[in-house]
DNA sequence: GGCATTTAAGCAAACGTTTGCCTAATGTCA
DNA sequence: TGACATTAGGCAAACGTTTGCTTAAATGCC
């Protein structure tokens, strides 16, 4: 590999102007900004990017913090980061936490130790670091999940906002029995946003909170499945069922499926996320979308400014989700 | 952020020998040790990787170059290489070709820009471009694609077994009516294996190829949906369709419920990849499994082993696939 | 006790850039 | 013509490590 001396060389003269010439740092005059561009051209010449970010302190790469990859939800919104990247010339490098909060720190440091520029933390899960990560030398952005007061720069979908649109949906279809299939956590979470925001639309409209209509269970599409099954084995189903995710709305309809319930004719069902599998299950689910791939552009695009500008004050940014009605809601009957 | 100076002041000794201490490269008195280990502590010192990548000329970061990211076969082969790096003490860079030799070629060399020890390519657009990269200074892994003699180190699912398994099981099953959706583009692709594996299996079962049984087509759900359609709407439909992809297959699957057909008791359907959402389509869908984790595992481990061991000569790593029998095949009535 | 050997640790160059400071040559103006 | 300003580009330090070479002190041996 041809080095910024051999180009030098080459082209006769300094490195240094080699390097003016790379970056356009000062005036060279016509002629050596000739050479120097041949003898780059003919040596194949690529500045070393290590190099440069141990002097410059920048590295033009970014990490990126996410809990999985296989929920379609999250390598969606990583395709977005990326591709904003890309098109600043920066990279990622992406690090899964797996729910594990010891290799979530572990990443953190691994990612700091590269000369990462900015880190953007789609995973959150010992709150309690908050503080450490809000004061990092470098801007940190998190998606999908916020703490007031807490400093944090934040980017989230509108998840109370979502939840409410789709108890909305629900009551406007005459449903009163409305199930909602939640997880254990504090109100940080995203999800549990959305089931606020689903107590208030049920609240707002006078239906009872029946505390034997909501379950709360993990992430994986078979607890989906196993709820879908808990609540129609009711004495009293309900006939409305409000799933935090796409991921456990397909596991109830798949349990739909195999205990011969109907939806959206017994039971009918929302999830979120607006996945691109919902345009595939049958029925087709109705869902609350997010900007997924969106999200991620907006991410980068906002952790780039921050990079430009390091006195920017940390915000919180809402996007705005929407109801997408398809084939698994229906009236009551 | 304090340096390896701050260290050895602080510890009283020379900043060689607190390099030492951290790598355990030459040996140094218990008493030192502690000395060292204590001022670390203390100052929070952790070495600056860029540095120490500038003088050892070897990063702990490998790239990986992936086609897309948003079907879960992309994602969970990137996860198991995400998770084996990490063990050892890896980061991975990503980068998505989106399908574009252009991008491909520029992430490429970012990648080498940055200093990455290895990469792993799981998208390969521009096959001319392989001898280029088969003698990169680093060492260059090849995902689901392989060139005979071009000296290409790769790791490959056998699809062409895959293919013959799935044309087998149809066979077994008494149907002769066999279908294929494929994809154009030379045999080297992974899926235009698949489809001569197929093409064999009927081969040697004395089952005619009729071309009309064939359709070629993208990669895109929908493609699978209208590849069912069109087969279901022949003057005499298959009994059975092989689809290259899972993702394909759902389409196929929606496609049915829409023009009410019953899958399989009417036609027959087999995907590819065993994505986790074959559990949870209606019906359950019959596909060849691939073991996408572990493949990706296999992939860090092998260009693991060649980093540590820069004489291994190239070879072709294959993995057995398997047939997954779920409810998406029948006997032919 | 004197010399050779071993031990423990320091010095400084190198990795490939960027950039503050300096300088030689040229131009300007009275 | 002399003083000064401007122009174009070079020198060398710095970024934070690793590592070959060196050295002072301690030890071993006869």
């Amino acid at each position: 590999m041809a080095t910024i001396k051999d180009v030098a060389k080459k082209a006769g003269v300094s490195y240094t102007t080699v390097s003016h010439v790379i970056n356009e740092t000062r005036f060279v005059s016509e002629d050596v900004v000739k050479r120097v561009n041949k003898a780059i051209r003919e040596l194949k010449y690529r500045p070393n990017q290590v190099a440069r970010c141990l002097r410059k302190q920048e590295s033009k790469t970014i990490g990126v913090l996410s809990s999985i990859n296989v929920n379609p939800y999250f390598s969606e919104t990583l395709t977005g980061i990326e591709k904003k990247a890309y098109l600043e010339g920066y990279n990622i490098i992406v690090c899964y936490s797996e729910c594990n909060p010891e290799k979530e720190k572990e990443n953190i440091e691994m990612l700091l130790d590269k000369g990462v520029d900015a880190v953007i933390i789609h995973s959150l899960l010992d709150e309690t670091r908050v503080p450490n990560l809000v004061n990092l030398e470098i801007p940190v952005l998190f998606l999908q999940h916020y703490i007031e007061d807490s400093g944090m720069d934040a980017i989230c979908t509108d998840d109370f906002m979502g939840g409410y649109l789709a108890a909305k949906h629900f009551i406007e279809l005459g449903h009163t029995k409305i199930a909602c299939v939640s997880a254990e956590g504090n109100d940080n979470f995203s999800y549990r946003q959305r089931i606020k925001g689903w107590e208030k639309a049920l609240n707002e409209n006078g239906i009872e909170l029946n505390k034997d209509y909501i379950i709360e269970t993990d992430f994986h599409t078979h607890a989906g499945y196993d709820s879908f099954v808990k609540f129609s084995k009711m004495k009293v189903p309900p006939t409305a069922i409000f799933f935090y995710s796409d991921n456990l709305a397909i596991g109830g309809i798949r349990a739909a499926a195999d205990i011969n319930i109907a939806i959206p004719d017994q039971i009918s069902v929302i999830g979120f996320d607006d996945l691109f599998m919902c345009q595939y299950t049958v029925p087709r689910l109705t869902t609350v979308y997010q900007p997924k791939f969106s999200l991620g552009e907006m991410a980068f695009a906002r952790i780039f400014e921050r990079i430009k500008d390091r006195e920017l004050k940390p915000q919180k940014q809402l996007v705005e989700p929407k109801l997408v009605i398809r084939e698994s809601t229906k009236r009551r009957a």
